[in-house]
RNA sequence: CGCGGGGUGGAGCAGCCUGGUAGCUCGCAAGGCUCAUAACCUUGAGGUCGUGGGUUCAAAUCCCACCCCCGCAC
């Protein structure tokens, strides 16, 4: 099968990766161009074009698919299929319809839901145990297609937005190439979307990782769960930010204002929320690297009574 | 040339502004106390103060360059 790449970001490389190692033949990798990020605005390239590169595969950064220069480029490469993972960039039918066949997205999630550009994060905040993968036949609206395969799994415990995703990309990677497989063998069977099951998972902004300690203890955590290791969950201790990378809840209830803290033990620093106690085990002064609770402790002025995000300490 | 914080014994920090032979909280080792302990007491080992230059009688401290880490912004 003739397959044309899109993707950029991490989530699509194991996927890409299984494509490149398989009988396949991708034609051209599809990826954002090279932008100015990070410290001291350093050009960068996105992990696909890196994998692409390394493996001396074609590869093609339009600023936008959906151009004229675009649409000639992609047709010309003759594809039996368009494979999109993460790609970062919404599709025209102008664009989904230049492959033989048609063109296939692998989503985070078990579609309807989560819908958008964070469904892994967005699961994970929202406290669910369950999420999956689809891969569907791309229409123009986002994550809308009909739904050629889906595989459920599970969100356990520790699970942060690290680790699942990585999870994720990887069985999705395998979803992938059987997705191909039943495509080429035309075995498949599509389902619709219940449009009325269908919930959004909008890209997250860095004011999305604001505690507000009057949630329960559980919801910042699994806010923090859900956050990490972008764009993390972060309060002020005395004007400076301060990232939370790693929680727990106690249930005891207390009748302590929210944001204070009760207590330093070894484990970690004792909180108070609207309901509950969050147990802050590792977190991030500004400036300053991660670290767990001991360490912080011996190093910086923090005591009993003092409060949490906000930003001029009483 | 996007903005800013930081690199000091194994860990986290103070000291830098107002140069003058390195300090705190831990950890580690040995000994003591104890029925016992992650508790307490005593002693001890361990540092080219990121790297290279410069100023000075003297630099962790002032000046210049570079490397690395971190936050913002993107």
């Amino acid at each position: 099968m003739k397959i044309v790449f899109f993707g950029s970001s991490d989530f699509a490389v194991p996927s890409l990766r299984n494509l490149l190692d398989s009988p396949h033949e991708v034609l051209a990798v599809v990826t954002q161009p090279d932008r100015k990020k990070g410290r001291h605005l350093k050009v960068s390239q996105t992990p696909v074009k890196k994998l692409s590169s390394k493996r001396g595969i074609t590869i093609y950064q339009p600023e936008n698919a959906k151009d004229t220069e675009s649409l000639k480029y992609l047709e010309s490469l003759r594809a039996d299929l368009f494979v999109v993972v993460a790609f970062g960039q919404i599709f025209s039918k102008s664009v989904l319809n230049i492959p033989k066949i048609y063109s296939i997205n692998l989503h985070a999630s078990l579609l309807p839901k989560y819908r958008g550009a964070a469904p892994v994060s967005r699961a994970i905040m929202n406290g669910e145990n369950r999420t999956g993968l689809s891969i569907i036949r791309m229409n123009e609206r986002m994550d809308a297609g009909d739904i050629i395969l889906q595989r459920p799994v599970g969100i356990e415990e520790k699970d942060t937005s690290e680790t699942l995703n990585r999870k994720l990309s990887d069985l999705g990677g395998i979803l992938l190439l059987d997705a191909i497989r039943f495509i080429e063998q035309d075995r498949i069977t599509f389902k619709k979307q219940d449009e009325k099951k269908a919930t959004f998972a909008p890209k997250l902004k860095k004011e999305d990782g604001l505690i507000d300690w009057k949630k329960d203890a559980l919801k910042i955590h699994n806010m923090v769960r859900g956050l990490t290791p972008w764009p993390c969950a972060f309060t002020f201790l005395n004007d400076k930010m301060l990232k939370i990378r790693k929680t727990d809840v106690s249930p005891s209830p207390d009748k302590s204002e929210p944001g204070e803290i009760l207590d330093i033990q070894k484990e970690g620093l004792i909180v108070a929320c609207g309901k509950g106690l969050l147990i802050i085990k590792e977190l991030q002064l500004e400036g300053a690297k991660m670290m767990d609770i001991a360490s912080f402790v011996r190093g910086h002025k923090i005591e009993k009574g003092m409060f949490l995000g906000r930003p001029a300490c009483r």
